[in-house]
RNA sequence: GGAGAGAUGGCUGAGCGGUUGAAAGCACCGGUCUUGAAAACCGGCAAGGUGGCAACACCUUCCAGAGUUCGAAUCUCUGUCUCUCCGCCA
C-alpha cells in the first residue's frame, strides 16, 4: 500500500515507478479522487462539529429542564447534509483504496529496469558447474528408476502437479528441511515458528496476495485460504501491532507446505516435481527498522546462500528487474541453482525487501521516541525444499543410478554415504 | 454440537445515554533526590485523519457492520473472535 502523501508530493516519480513495473500512469486520477475526498471531508467535519456543539447545548438545556425544541430542529437540518456527505466521502475513499490496493511497490533505485526475467542481472555466483563422465539425468528419471518418486500414484490421489515420494527420497526431503531449520536457528539467528497453513483474508491482504492475485490461491471452505508461502503467516505475526523498538529486529523461520494453483502456468514445467500445487519450503522473514532493511536483505540473502554452500551446489544470484519482481517487493534477489539434468539454472529462492509496503497494509509499526513508524518487512526462501531435493538428486547423481548424500546431510542418515 | 460469560489505550482494568478520548494500576519517557543505581516523589504518555507556514483547532476511533437517539464505549440487531462448562474427537 502506498503512502498517499508521497503520491501528492511526487506524482511524477510515482508514475515513473509504476511505469517500470508495467502499470499505467495513474497519479492524476488518484489525486483527483483524493482531492474530492478531502474537500468533502472538510465540509463534513465542520458540520459534525456543529452538530456536536448543538447536542451539547441540548444536553445542558434538558438537564435544566428547559425547552430545546429550536436546537433540535437545527440538528435535524444538519443531519440530512451530514448523511449525504458521509456517503460521498465513503464512495471516494473506496474508489481510492481499490486503486491503491492493486498497485505494486516502488522499485529501489538499484533495481534494473526491464520487462521480464530476461532483463534480470547477474549479481554473483558461487562454485562451478560439475563435470559428469556420463549424461546426467533429470531428477524424475533418477527418482522414478529408483522407484522412489511416483507421479502416477499422486495423480490418482489428487490429479496433476502432485507427487508421492517414498523411503529414502522421502527421508531425504525430511533431512533437508531439518538441516535448513537447524542452520537458520543455530547459526543464522532466526527463531523457529510453527504456524497455521490456513489463513484468513486479512492476512493475505497484508502481504499483498489479495485482492489482486486470488486466482493463484487455493481456498478451503468459506473463510480460509491455503498459504502459498509461510511468508504470509510469519509476516502477519506483526499485523496490527505496535512493537517496542527493543523487539526489533525480528527474524523468524518456519517450515511449511505451500499451496499454489499455478493458474498462469498451464503447460509449463509439467514434467517432474519442479512446479507443483503443493511443495514444502523453509521460509525466512525479517521485521526491521527502516534504516536497516537494505543491509538486512543482504544478510538474508547470505543466510539463504549458506544452505547451498553447505550442500556444495553451484548457484548464481540474480537481481530481478523491475518487471519481474513480485507485487510487494522493492528489491528482489533470486538464487538460481544449477540443475545438470536440465542443463539450466532454476530459481530455488527469492529474497525480497518489501520496505513499508506490507507494513502499511498490515498496520505494523514500532514505537520511537515521539511517534509510531511503519516497520520494514523482508522475506526469503531458505530454501524451497522440493527444489533443493531436485538439485541434490541431479548434482549428486552417480552413473549407476544411485545418489550420493551431501556430507552435511549425512548426520541425518546415520552417516550413510549414498541413498541406497 | 449444547449452555453460559466476555471483547475498552503498549499491557491489566473502571466506566449512571450528555464536560469520558475514556478512572486506576503497570510499562515507558523526563525531572527531583542519590557518589551511582534502586526506592520514593513530581510531571508526561492512544491512534488515524482534515484544515493551518505554524502555534493550534476540529473530526473519527472503546472487536466489526447496521440501527435507535438531538447526542452511544454505554441501548437494539447481525457477524467475528476469546474464555468457561458439557458432549464428541486427533
Amino acid at each position: 500500500m502506498h503512502n498517499i502523501n508521497y503520491i501528492r508530493e511526487n506524482p511524477i516519480e510515482f508514475d515513473n515507478a509504476m511505469k517500470v513495473r508495467g502499470e499505467n500512469p495513474i497519479s492524476t486520477k488518484i489525486l483527483e479522487i483524493d482531492k474530492v475526498k478531502r474537500e468533502t471531508q472538510t465540509v463534513l467535519q465542520t458540520l459534525l462539529a456543529e452538530r456536536n456543539n448543538i447536542s451539547k447545548i441540548i444536553g445542558k438545556l434538558k438537564s435544566n429542564n428547559e425547552d430545546a425544541k429550536e436546537e433540535m430542529l437545527k440538528v435535524d437540518e444538519i443531519k440530512n447534509k451530514i448523511n449525504t456527505l458521509k456517503e460521498l466521502q465513503q464512495i471516494k475513499e473506496n474508489e481510492l483504496n481499490s486503486i491503491l490496493n492493486r498497485l505494486p511497490n516502488i522499485p529501489h533505485q538499484t533495481v534494473p529496469n526491464g520487462k521480464d526475467e530476461n532483463d534480470n542481472v547477474l549479481y554473483r555466483e558461487w562454485g562451478s558447474r560439475p563435470n559428469f563422465d556420463f549424461k546426467p539425468k533429470m531428477h524424475y528419471e533418477i527418482g522414478e528408476s529408483l522407484g522412489l518418486i511416483n507421479f502416477e500414484l499422486a495423480s490418482k490421489l489428487s490429479g496433476s502437479r502432485f507427487v508421492v515420494l517414498k523411503k529414502q527420497i522421502s527421508k531425504l526431503e525430511r533431512s533437508i528441511s531439518n538441516f535448513m531449520l537447524d542452520k537458520h536457528t543455530e547459526e543464522n539467528g532466526y527463531t523457529e515458528y510453527s504456524v497455521p497453513f490456513l489463513v484468513k483474508k486479512d492476512s493475505l491482504f497484508g502481504t499483498g496476495q489479495l485482492p489482486k492475485f486470488d486466482e493463484d490461491l487455493f481456498t478451503a471452505g468459506e473463510n480460509h485460504w491455503l498459504i502459498p508461502t509461510a511468508e504470509v503467516p510469519l509476516t502477519n505475526l506483526v499485523r496490527e501491532e505496535i512493537l517496542n523498538i527493543n523487539q526489533l529486529p525480528i527474524r523468524a523461520t518456519s517450515f511449511t507446505p505451500c499451496f499454489r494453483s499455478e493458474a498462469g502456468a498451464a503447460g509449463k514445467d509439467t514434467r517432474g516435481m519442479l512446479r507443483q500445487h503443493q511443495f514444502t519450503k523453509v521460509e525466512l522473514v525479517s521485521i526491521v527498522e527502516p534504516q536497516h532493511s537494505e543491509e538486512e536483505l543482504e544478510r538474508m540473502l547470505n543466510c539463504a546462500e549458506s544452505i547451498l554452500k553447505d550442500l556444495q551446489i553451484h548457484y548464481r544470484v540474480m537481481t530481478l528487474c523491475s518487471g519481474d519482481m513480485g507485487f510487494s517487493a522493492n528489491k528482489t534477489y533470486d538464487i538460481e541453482v544449477w540443475l545438470p539434468g536440465e542443463n539450466k539454472y532454476r530459481e530455488i529462492s527469492s529474497c525480497s525487501n518489501c520496505t513499508d509496503f506490507q507494513a502499511r497494509r498490515m498496520n505494523s509499526r514500532y514505537k520511537t521516541e515521539d511517534k509510531n513508524t511503519y516497520v520494514h518487512t523482508l522475506n526469503g526462501s531458505g530454501l524451497a525444499v522440493g527444489r533443493t531435493l531436485i538439485a541434490i538428486l541431479e548434482n549428486y547423481q552417480m552413473e549407476d543410478g544411485n545418489v550420493e548424500i551431501p556430507e552435511i546431510l549425512r548426520k541425518y542418515f546415520n552417516n550413510q554415504k549414498t541413498l541406497l
